[in-house]
DNA sequence: GCCATTCCTTCACTTAAGTGAACGGGGCGG
DNA sequence: CCGCCCCGTTCACTTAAGTGAAGGAATGGC
């Protein structure tokens, strides 16, 4: 379990040996069940997830309803951000399928980079690519239509649109689950001729 | 001038002398004209910019369409995903006003941070900060419509609506100038009752 | 295995955004 | 100063998303 972190971090370095007995050392993994919750609107937290195996998703109560803004799957890396600001979270987190994560915290986190100053390195580099992915991300939806995310999705991540239910889909693709169905409709009419 | 970049950087941690005075010696201020260019699609790039006055855009060009994804005013910093990912820029960025920036370059920064480690921890927090930024206006965007997107900018970011072309509005609302037009009227109306 | 609940889809209707065209105003350059 | 072009707005029409309702499938709990 610990090689896929490892693999994760090797994307930006390679550790020695005694890094890597300091991260086994910490006792970082966490188990889940599909729909337990990692965090809820209103909570703190100062806790940071890496997905080892399944999915998370972030989502907001809104008028009553959920709204699910954003997936994570296997390698991928979430800091809430009301872990940054230090404010009340907005959104929940809960598991889409059974997950097993690794979990750290903020006060973790800066010890580790006060015994292991590679670490800040790897922090840094970690958040650069991670907000300059989302601002690609974001850039391309603005700029594209519900039905051209979905073909989009389709292309990038097929395994999403087979593993999370439609309705949380829609809200990720910013419409209601009655178009997502309509929009699936007219492509493969089209696709008919 | 440098007193603005001092008061940005203050918000994460207090400069000694030495090390404002390194960045003083750096010469890293830039004045443009409105319209001019600082990255083109295809180019590639090094330079991180910090806008000082004025306010520049990132913009794509989507079937010979120009569309507006992000603005930049006083105190806001922009290092683009192709300065992150090595990779030729897919948008452009140019000056909605004329503008006075501070512009530094990867290798500048990899210096500074290998004489001041501290610039490391800065830039971490930085980005760090600036990506939950980043995620919490994305999921905003995507939990909202055109128009309350509009609402909303007109409460926070009031200056836009005045110093930005309405068709640059309109993209970054995601959507097209007409819509914005009759949308606008739209609000008007029902002001009136 | 059965029931209840949730989820997905479909339908009819409403509302809002996209499209193409036209007009008027303002700014910029000649 | 004049003319041209760009910009913002408006209009008529098309297309797609929102809404409310309903039916059927799938899921989970007992």
């Amino acid at each position: 379990m610990h090689d896929e972190l490892f693999k994760f971090i090797a994307r930006h370095m390679t550790l020695t040996e005694e890094e890597k007995d300091a991260i086994r050392s910490m006792d970082l993994f966490r188990s889940l069940k599909k729909g337990d919750t990692l965090l809820k609107a209103g909570e703190r937290s100062k806790d940071s997830y890496f997905v080892l195996r399944g999915c998370i998703r972030t989502y907001y109560i809104v008028d009553g309803e959920e709204r699910t803004t954003a997936f994570f799957t296997e390698m991928e890396a979430l800091t809430p951000p009301c872990v940054i600001n230090g404010t009340p979270s907005e959104h929940y987190i809960s598991c889409v399928e059974d997950t097993i994560l690794s979990v750290s915290d903020t006060d973790l986190e800066m010890e580790v980079n006060r015994r292991f100053p590679r670490f800040e390195v790897l922090c840094r580099m970690q958040s650069e690519e991670l907000l300059a992915r989302q601002r690609i991300a974001f850039d391309a939806f603005k700029t594209s239509s519900p039905e051209q995310r979905y073909i989009s999705l389709l292309h990038t991540r097929p395994d999403l649109l087979q593993r999370v239910p439609q309705h949380q889909l829609a809200s990720y693709l910013g419409i209601k689950p009655q178009s997502l169905s309509r929009l699936r409709a007219r492509i493969i009419a089209r696709e008919r001729g």
